[in-house]
DNA sequence: TATGAATGAGAATTCATTCAT
DNA sequence: TATGAATGAATTCTCATTCAT
């Protein structure tokens, strides 16, 4: 009796249902989690949400802490690689930060659950929960810090520490973010992009670009 | 027969003992929250910490939230409290700047818990403290944004949108501080100070200082 | 130091004092566990409306339970010697009858929180205070069925169990005052006298009064 | 495959289970709610009386209130329906009169935890509880009053105001149950009957029937 | 694989009572 | 006598996790 196959990923149907109802509970888990927290939130919530059983969540993921680990590390992924193709297709360091800056206000933007998620909510679930963010920083720091680096070794900045100015960067566009997650403030997170990309440039010690359009709120 | 009256401060003895036992609540649990997150501290903890019984916490504080909360405001004081001292006592901008990031970084810098407490633990503890923080914040970034707002008024600086970029250094005032309670770098977090200080200088325009005077502690 | 003494009473005034203090507890007592019932009434909200404190309360009374039971005498105390009354100021059992109906109806139509805190709340405050409704009960019960005896004796009613009589000729006008205190119905307890008045006569084989102003609903 | 039927009543066993384990604590919570009332039974007791966990209780009722509400539902259920049948299979009101106070009786002699929980514990269980037995009240009380105003229409009893009266009976026969549930006395409560039902046959001016066998407490 | 009933170790909170002043 | 701060045992309810079917 060989299992059927879906023909298209020659993978076996069991498995790709499997891997479709795992999706799912990301997707419920995400939402009930962006709402309640992670504290507050409850499987039984989440298990509602996806339309299965508690039973059907534990048996995809091992715990709660898990399905939150896991769920982070799915949302992670996919901002770091947004933002390291938006820093590959680029080829000066203002234009890769402008182009990073892009990505990541357009990604929360569109994705403010998501967003609630990791500035808000994340960082009290737990030192578990809690260690992995810090990893996260680190690399999405470290991706800048590389590129800062890069720039000094070209000449094209003054010397700064790569590291710190890293920290300074991505907090600031964290507390940008932040402040509209929480207060809805500017009510268009995107429209706080040139005059962000302006603060940072010259935090950097960019060139200013010779832009007409400044937006004063 | 009037009651025993402490006789520096004319105020009854039991209300005076009160009192103290009220602080020393709070100062356990700071403590406790800090060392465990405002979820997962019991009030039995606090109760311990403070060497008092539940009961007693109940009757000075009428439940957790609201004790975090006095806790939160009783630190915020202090803080805001200082930062506007500091930014009275120095006349042009950029000295105001100095000494507001001194005495931020040196207050958390001697309050490790405390940082904690309200960068990591506090924004996951639920609405209504979290509408608390977004106060705080609201508060502290807008004593920035008032200064930037003057030296913008006496030309000392060009043109920039005060409340953004209030918002970008506090955050990036705020991420260093993070990452230094989270990950211990850097060992000692006021060495951070001149980097930061230059970085934020350049992001909001203000002249760089002719620099012989770093401050190594 | 002789201690003052009140004139009009000879009773020192230090003791007269006390003894208005434990009325006031007692008048604020009846309110509180009328309103909350035994259970869900507390200490606290019986000093508050006593404007004492709980120390207060606790030497004027050693606990909750005898403060209840110190009331449930006072108050019965009163209703029974009124009922006492009222049937040797009447000569035939038909007057008598009518006159305890009265009395009961008029004192309790003037005291729905009295009623409330007997009929209602009382009877659910734990074994001690039910015993003593018990044997309050039984002392009207007894009130009553004396009464029939002897007018059984005296050939003026048929023959009947002057217990079971007594009880449920007491079960009726306590259910009627039961459905006002919780339904307000009838609006006026005492409008519901001459139709109950009809029914117990009936029912104990008294004769009916010539009376014309029959009151149908 | 499919999930296992009960061959009898094609339910699935694990929802028939299910309801087994509410009515077990259904029962368990009349033992524990009569033996202790309402206040002072504590979940735990229940739960232990009913061989199950506290979470369990919970899974099948939402809290405390609920799971009391549920049992006076299901109890009263069965009084009103066995009282509407008695009312029906009578054909005249003396006789009607007679089968409901003897089923009533019956079912009060034979559930002496059921009657103290309702008549005695209940009414102090708190305003929702108060609400719904006031509710009950009404509805047998209405079941009384619907015949008594059937009787009078045909002419069968003398004038008299159906709710009043219904009330006066419902309390007549309320207080001898309650007598002997508090006191234990008449010794055997169905003992009572023929003499309650003369009382209020009486009383309802209903013919006396043609009886010999008077019973003298 | 899925279900949902069941578990049980806590959690926050309440409140009668005590007692130093 | 009076006060009100303090106590601590008891109680309801929660929820992550397990497991028989």
């Amino acid at each position: 009796m060989a299992s059927a196959t879906d023909p298209r990923t020659s993978e076996p149907v069991v498995q790709a249902r499997a891997r479709a109802r795992r999706e799912r509970i990301l997707d419920a888990a995400l939402q009930v989690f962006a709402r309640r927290g992670y504290r507050d939130a409850t499987m039984d919530e989440v298990a509602d949400a996806a339309a299965t059983s508690k039973g059907g969540l534990y048996f995809h993921f091992p715990g709660k802490e898990a399905l939150f680990l896991a769920l982070l590390e799915r949302s992670a992924e996919l901002l770091l690689r947004r933002t390291a193709e938006a820093l590959a297709s680029a080829s000066d360091p203002a234009s890769k930060l402008d182009a990073a800056l892009d990505v990541v206000l357009r990604l929360f933007a569109t994705h403010r659950p998501l967003a609630r998620l990791f500035l808000v909510e994340a960082m009290a679930a737990g030192p578990a929960i809690q260690g992995a963010l810090v990893e996260l920083r680190r690399r999405f720091a470290a991706l800048i810090a590389g590129e800062l680096a890069a720039a000094r070794a070209a000449g094209l900045i003054g010397p700064l520490d790569p590291d710190l100015a890293a920290t300074a960067c991505f907090g600031a566009l964290y507390e940008v973010v932040t402040q509209w997650v929480l207060t809805g403030n500017p009510p268009d997170l995107e429209q706080a992009a040139p005059e962000l990309r302006r603060l940072l440039r010259r935090m950097l010690g960019l060139p200013e670009p010779a832009e007409g359009n400044r937006t004063t709120r």
